[in-house]
DNA sequence: GTTACTGCAAAGCTTTTGCATCCCT
DNA sequence: AGGGATGCAAAAGCTTTGCAGTAAC
């Protein structure tokens, strides 16, 4: 994992606990979700921290933040490229990792200098398909 | 363009106002872009009024909220299939009309169902470069 | 001992809501 | 006349900021 030292940030508990809670998380947490799990640990942890936290890890490329949900920023420790499926039932996002060969038409191509492009599908995920269908009768 | 009589909305002026504005916009426009300029022809208008009516607009599915800022909501008149790119210095969104076919990897192909994907490219745009280009140098 | 970080509370922004008034049919 | 729409102001969320106290080096 990083050390903190190595990027000019003092190794608190909470930014440890912070980002112990981060590395290899999969689910893209929100910072509420990141201050809900502190809490257990830190009961005085603040809003403040976790948020001054997370964007000096943002900062220094550490973390993404995602751009899927305008209610409440979204973070991913998996800052290497790839895309996102989202369920739009329980808003699970799940991480697509494919190198997709796509481009602009021509007529953008020539004007705009393309440096980066995420896809996001919307679906449904394999939980909410059971429920789904549940509900919709057969059982 | 659309009559409000046939979605069950009063055509007051504010809403045609609002609708005429949207009508053909490329600009990917946010409530307040759309505030400030019904603000030039109804002075008295409201911020609740822009807002209510956007989101009546968009449940009767006539607009579509984009998802590419989490700062505030963008409203989108085309509500066709289509993606975005994005200049990362002056935040212009440009629509991109192009059918890509893109798939997700199996393994999650046979578990989510894929219902819809949008494509967000992000890039320079042909001020920007042009702006980027003068200031490092050659004129 | 410095410098940087924490936590609190307050402020900032965008968006939503309640409600009295007004306007459209 | 009646019901929906407007506009105001207040509330609601999430996020940021200022600051005094505290912890890390």
């Amino acid at each position: 994992m990083i050390e903190f030292k190595d990027i000019g940030l003092k190794p608190t508990p909470q930014r440890v606990a912070i980002l112990e809670y981060l590395d290899g998380n999969k689910n893209h947490p929100s910072a509420e979700d990141i201050f809900d799990e502190l809490k257990k640990k830190y009961p005085m942890i603040s809003f403040a921290t976790v948020y001054k936290t997370l964007e000096a890890l943002k900062n220094r490329g550490l973390i993404r933040e995602i751009m899927i949900d305008r209610e409440r920023k979204h973070f991913d420790p998996d800052t290497s490229h790839h895309h996102h499926i989202i369920c739009i039932s329980c808003k699970r996002i799940v991480d697509i990792h494919s190198n997709f060969s796509i481009e602009i038409p021509d007529e953008q191509k020539s004007q705009f200098e393309v440096l980066d492009s995420e896809i996001e599908f919307y679906g449904i995920c394999p939980n909410c398909k059971k429920k789904g269908e549940r509900k919709n009768g057969s059982i």
